[in-house]
DNA sequence: ACCTGAACACCGTTCAAGT
DNA sequence: ACCTGAACACCGTTCAAGT
């Protein structure tokens, strides 16, 4: 209860006050200058917390992947699969919630302690599940980019729905008629109904389990 | 030969100036003021070719994909697996090639004709493997999200190779020690000599092929 | 149609200085 | 140790005006 050196804020309160901002506003909004503001501090200040916004935002990517819960994912009683896939689409979940999610994901590597944990778990199911190693490390980082992917790609879509930018009006233009895709076209509908999601992991994971000699692999 | 009502500059010369910055500055170097300096022209003027800087981003997007050879993927003399194969490791490739192409690709939809082509290809191939046409929508999004997921992990890996954060000091930091984690440590080095894109691409294609019911799936 | 110049409302980051 | 104020070198975008 003693009264700690550091006064006023912490840096968990920066992280919180940048998510705030980043569902209230927009991932523009997370700048230095607006989470100085927000918290009513000058932007000098936040260097006393984080060396660079870069900073901020790798604390944000582990303040986000904390919500994550690993310990359920180690649950030995539970199959595999089942633990695996409530991890990614959890990990889905998370990244979905915010829009500006990708940048900050891509912002450092995936190396702070929530990030390991959820790699450490990863491989440690597949390698239980009878796998080598390097079979186990490549698993955990296919079973990432899917996820990290199809969050890519959803986030991608929905930055198209506010204002999409019309072709120039001479013949010159870049972009040509999109009525040349049947097939896209035709499963346009049914991709955004249900993205399918659930069952690309499920493929992936087939695809994972059938690489391991003694196949355990589940339905 | 007659000449064109536009004057100097074209679409295209702007979008190859922006890659030719992207590449030599890195991302920040791709700004309207930037690619307009280094076309001799006001910030201003960009506006007559492009909306909006988000505009530009998604035309250098198109003018990526449009380097992939799509025609190759489309012979039918081919294996399938070996057209999926080459298309995703070219598409792999080009996104390898600049740092900051995560940014360009979430800058909005894949909507634009080299994007719908190269999903329209995905999708024909997929269902002329006995897919239905939503299993094969859904196989060519997976894919897709794996190699975009691939790309975004390994430009989070780049990024942290300069300047890394330091955390700040004391006690209090958000981040613990990467010791804890003996699974990813011992896997790091393998996992960086040989990433498994390729391994994990075929793990997802035999998940994918497994699933159309008289099985043609390739080793 | 294409381009300029000035302006508005922002950025990240550094530095010297205060307490 | 924490914070301020001033400054530097930038942003995207709009608007009125020129040719």
């Amino acid at each position: 209860m003693r009264p700690g050196p550091r006064r006023s804020i912490s840096q968990a309160d920066i992280v919180d006050t940048a998510f705030r901002l980043l569902e209230e506003k927009g991932f523009a909004a997370v700048s230095i200058r607006g989470v100085a503001a927000a918290l009513g501090l000058t932007p000098t200040a936040m260097y006393t917390y984080f060396a660079s916004k870069n900073a901020l935002l790798r604390a944000m990517v582990e303040q986000l992947l904390s919500t994550i819960d690993v310990g359920a994912a180690s649950d030995a009683e539970v199959i595999w699969r089942g633990r695996v896939t409530a991890l990614a689409g959890a990990l889905r979940t998370r990244l979905a919630a915010h829009a500006g999610s990708m940048v900050l994901v891509t912002s450092g590597p995936l190396d702070g302690p929530n990030a390991l944990g959820l790699s450490e778990v990863l491989i440690g199911g597949f390698t239980a599940e009878g796998m080598t190693p390097a079979d186990a490390a490549h698993s955990a980082r296919a079973v990432w980019a899917y996820v990290l992917g199809i969050a890519a790609v959803d986030a991608a879509e929905r930055a198209g729905e506010l204002g999409h930018a019309r072709p120039p009006s001479d013949g010159e233009t870049l972009w040509t008629d999109a009525a040349a895709f049947p097939l896209t076209a035709a499963t346009a509908d049914a991709a955004r109904a249900d993205d399918g999601f659930g069952w690309g992991l499920d493929r992936l994971l087939d695809g994972l389990t059938s690489a391991v000699p003694a196949a355990l692999s589940a339905p």
